[in-house]
DNA sequence: GTAGGGATGGTCT
DNA sequence: GACCATCCCTACA
């Protein structure tokens, strides 16, 4: 069997469904009648913030410096706004991120402490983009957090703003005559949301809490208060880092559309609890003692 | 909808 | 030279 055969059929079975979470109704809604936004790419939601509330609602410094884990899930709901050459303003808000806490963390770019040309963003301050490109055509777009090499992978995103935009981004790269890509299909993937708000590699190591062409912001059409469903489930596309691989440091927004990869089992494991109960001990030890690491280091400088 | 397989080139060893 | 934090298309149920 080929590497890459062996890799699907692992991937299979780490998202085999089980379970059907409709059957959990009854304690929230978690089917999909919320989130993915009904206009269509021509009728855009361009009136969804004004230029006004953007300095108002851009998370800052302070919001980065958390441990990995917790960024992760903090992450969720944020928007993610860009400003293109020609003034158009793209946002979609993340649903969808992976944590990669680096030292120990051997499925992380930085595991061991290793450091590259490539992941120097992971070692930079908390907030600092890292883009690297993968399989030789596509970009990911990290952030990176509190703690020594650490960073959150960003996943999915659910369009809202600057859908037209999106979709000419999204199609350059596909067949002439390909069938139209949903809404929810604009960002539902790492590279594709790369894509869609057109992150290019030079955006490595840019600063999301000053830059002026890329950042992130609270919603303000949502409660802060709000209780998130937040599944936690192993990380995707890492089956041969063993051990590694199955810590479920993969956190998506419960029923959501646009996520990437569904863990019907991690979903039943998170419905029957609270969130952590998908994070034992040793995960939450794993991320507090990154803060350890990057204290010491800190002494030592 | 799901499974299988090809494309692709940067990064690391 | 092997690996890879992916995506897209086709075939099939």
């Amino acid at each position: 069997m080929s590497g890459r055969k062996r890799k699907m059929v692992a991937l299979t079975a780490a998202v085999a469904p089980k379970l059907d979470v409709n059957k959990h109704k009854n304690r929230r809604d978690l089917t999909l009648k919320k989130p993915i936004h009904s206009e269509s790419a021509e009728t855009d939601r361009s009136h969804y913030f004004t230029p006004k509330t953007d300095l108002q609602h851009r998370l800052g410094e302070g919001f980065f410096n958390q441990p990995c884990i917790t960024l992760a899930k903090e992450l969720l709901g944020k928007v993610l706004a860009r400003t293109c050459a020609d003034g158009t303003e793209l946002r979609g808000r993340i649903v969808e991120t992976e944590a990669y806490l680096g030292g120990e963390d051997k499925a992380s770019h930085s595991a061991g402490g290793k450091r590259t040309e490539r992941n120097t963003a992971m070692f930079m301050k908390p907030g600092t983009i890292y883009v690297y490109p993968i399989y030789g055509i596509y970009l990911c777009m990290n952030v990176s957090s509190e703690g020594e090499g650490a960073a959150v992978l960003l996943r999915s995103l659910e369009p809202l703003q600057g859908l037209p935009t999106m979709k000419q981004l999204r199609s350059a790269r596909r067949k002439e005559g390909a069938r139209q890509l949903k809404d929810k299909e604009l960002c539902n993937g790492p590279s594709k949301l790369c894509q869609a708000l057109d992150i290019p590699r030079c955006f490595d190591r840019r600063d999301l809490a000053s830059d002026p062409e890329v950042w992130l912001e609270r919603d303000p059409n949502s409660d802060p208060a709000d209780n998130k469903d937040i599944v936690s489930a192993p990380r995707v596309g890492i089956e041969s880092h063993g051990e590694w691989a199955k810590k479920p440091w993969r956190f998506y927004l419960l029923g959501h559309p646009c996520v990437s990869v569904v863990n019907k089992e991690a979903e039943r494991e998170s419905l029957s609890g609270n969130v952590m109960n998908n994070l034992g001990p040793s995960d939450v030890e794993s991320d507090r003692g990154q803060r350890n690491v990057i204290r010491t280091s800190q002494e030592h400088h």
